[in-house]
Parts: C-alpha cells; structure tokens; sequence
DNA sequence: CACAACATGTAATAGGTTACATGATTTC
DNA sequence: GAAATCATGTAACCTATTACATGTTGTG
C-alpha cells in the first residue's frame, strides 16, 4: 500500500474456496447463483459452499483481478453478474494445483465410531446399518452418473470436464469403503465379538 | 440465567469437538496436553483439534458440569488440570452418538483434480504418483498398527479401545482407495487418453 | 548449556453456517 | 394466487488456525 502504485503484482495468494470457484469457472462464464448450483454435484461430495460464501468471495477474485464480471439487469433488485477467468486468474489456479496438498479430511462419521463402544450397541449397529444403505443409493446414482459421463467421454483426460469424472470416481471409491466398513463395524456391534474385516457379511 | 436456579439440566447441547474430547477421556483421565497427543492418532486420521481449541473447549466441558478435573502443580507457571467425564458428559456423548451423522467430508485433493486439466498434466501426474507414493507408506504403518491392535485384543467390540481399531479400519481402507485412484488419476494425466478404472497400472 | 518435551493459556485472524433481507419470473 | 426458482447480498455467530506468551523438567 502507502503510496506505492502498481502494485497489482500476483501476490495475492488466494483462500482455498477462491480456488475451486476458479476452477468451477474454467467450465465457462457463471453467476454467483449457478456456481452455488454447480458446486453441489460432483464437487460437492468432497467440497462444500453456500452462496453467503460465494458471493463475497467473487467480490475478492474481482478485486484481485483473477476474474472479471458483466452485468445484465434482473431479475430482483440488483443486477445479475456474469463472472469468468482472468489470464491473471488462470495462472493463480495453475500454480495452486501444483503445491501437494496438506489437510487431512473430517469425518464425523469415523468420529463416532471411535466412541461406539460408549453407546448401545443395538441403536450403534442401526446407525451403521443405515450409513450402509444410504451407501448403496449413493453408489447407484454415482455410478449412472459415472456411465453418463463417459458416453459423453468425460472420461478422457483431453475433455476440459475430465475432472468432473475424476471427482465422481473418488465419489464412487469412497461409497463403496463406506458401504464395506458400516457393515463390518454393524457386524462387530451386532454380534459383540471381533469379525475380521472384508469377509462378506452374514 | 435470570433468578432461575437449577438450570443445570442437560439442556447443554455441545459442540462435536466438545464430543471428541468426551470421547477420548472415556479411555481414562487426561490432561489437556495428553489429549493434543492423543487425538493425532488414530482419531486424527479423520479429526484434527489444536491444543488452542482444547483448552477453551475443556473449559467449557467443565462449566457445563460434562467433565471434572483435578489439579496437581506444575510444571510451568500454571497448574496441570487432570479432567474425567462425569456421568452428565457420558450420558450427553451417549445421546450424541446416536443421532445420524449429517456433515460432508471435505477432501482438498480430490478438490485438486477436479481443475486437473488445467496444470501442465506432467507436473499433476507428479503430484498424484506422489501421493500414491504417501499413501503406500502411510498404510504400511496403518497396518502395523492393526495387527500390535489385533494382538491387544482391540479389534474386540467389548474392548474399551476398539473405537481406535474401528478408526484404524477406515484408515487403512481410505488409504487404499488413495492409492488406487491416485495412481489411475496419474495415469489418465501421463497417457492423455481415457483408462479404466480399477485395471492394474503400467 | 542448548534443546526437546511437558504444560497451559490468550489474541488475532480466517473459514464457514445460519439467519436476515429483497424482489422478479415462471409454473401449477 | 401460491409456490418454486432465479438472483444477490449482509449480519451474527460458531469453528478452527496461527501466533503470542510463560515457565519447568529431563536429556545429550
């Protein structure tokens, strides 16, 4: 700041929510309210964000000018934003992918597992096998998804959407070790005595 | 508040770390430092707290009558406080626990490929070789730990410890699924063209 | 004697959810 | 005419990370 102009420079080193709206836009120009639709499926079963989040975050990519917007009036009292990537942007996002990830994942799910032996062992084996079958309803619709996408050959590496196939293939992987380990753990509670893991249920 | 005395009933509705610390002290008495160390592994594998948030949250454990502590001199300038779940706080996580996870998990590399298209693919390609490459090791020592488990007898549901085995159980498998999918992600990145999930790598 | 481990706290900031607020257009 | 969808924002609150702050005990 203090007087010193230009200083646009690329030092902005953007929020993690920053970077996925960027890289929901490298699917083409959206609005706040369509990124808060996209970002719901496949994104969203390993990413989450409400348009609150949304809106004030494409107000700092704009002032950072890692995406620039057009207005088009309407509908409701202000003006409807259409945003897309900067070159600016692009190369921001570029650079972020690159850098190895380091946050380890929340599951509370696996947090109460940890605890299960403190509750009733009946109602704790219903809660598992309830995550089992939402499970297997999760699985089917991913893999329909799944087949959709490589009819429409998402699944090649050169379709600017391959990463939507890649997400959904996480989506699927996770559903099934969800499926296999709720069931094993119901097993353990339901019968009280250890079960050794993978072998098929009874 | 306001007069009324007696309002120490379980109206209290904690927070989830407020939870993973009652569940970590139904393994026994611990001080909060303990406890920092405790939760690295294996419940960190899936749920992370800094001993900032826990000492604020043990606080309020306290005044909310969930746990008590005993206090015993140094060292340093303040005293070690040594905190046990009371029968509230264990009838509180009991009620918890059963009540059906909502929350959704939140994966930054699988955020990652979802904009994996648009890094240089080789450089990609290195990011998820590498992270098969971590997952390999992590789950080799996942698996010495179930089986040091296994020998303890905490893959027993009647064991006060196989909340940890349980854990350890989905650790091992999430970390397989890691590794699958990261080694086919590099691969669709390396060749440029579609490649089936779940064939063995070339 | 330096350094790691033990031990407990607070402050500032960032990230995220829920609730508040407004209003047009389309569908049943 | 009611309800859903389109569309954008703000405020209050809760959750979590990073940094600040202090001081002892044990090990090489």
């Amino acid at each position: 700041m203090a007087g010193i102009e230009g200083d646009d420079s690329a030092t902005t080193s953007g929020s993690t929510l920053g970077y996925a709206l960027l890289s929901l836009l490298t699917r083409g120009p959206a609005t706040g309210y369509q990124l808060t639709q996209q970002v719901k499926a496949p994104l969203g079963h390993f990413w989450t964000a409400r348009h609150s989040q949304i809106y004030p975050e494409l107000a700092r990519l704009s002032a950072a000018g890692w995406v620039d917007s057009v207005e088009q009036a309407g509908p409701g009292p202000r003006a409807k934003k259409t945003y897309a990537v900067t070159a600016a942007g692009l190369t921001a996002l570029r650079a972020w992918l690159v850098i190895p990830p380091t946050a380890q994942p929340r599951s509370e799910i696996t947090l109460k597992a940890y605890a299960a032996t403190s509750a009733d062992p009946v109602a704790m084996a219903a809660l598992y096998t309830d995550l089992a079958e939402r499970s297997t309803r999760l699985l089917a619709e991913y893999e329909q998804d799944a087949s959709r996408m490589r009819a429409a050959g998402q699944d090649d590496p050169g379709n600017p959407r391959f990463g939507n196939y890649a997400v959904l293939m996480m989506g699927v992987e996770s559903q099934r070790v969800v499926h296999r380990w709720a069931l094993w753990l119901a097993s353990c509670l339901r019968t009280g005595r250890p079960v050794p893991y993978g072998e098929p249920p009874g």
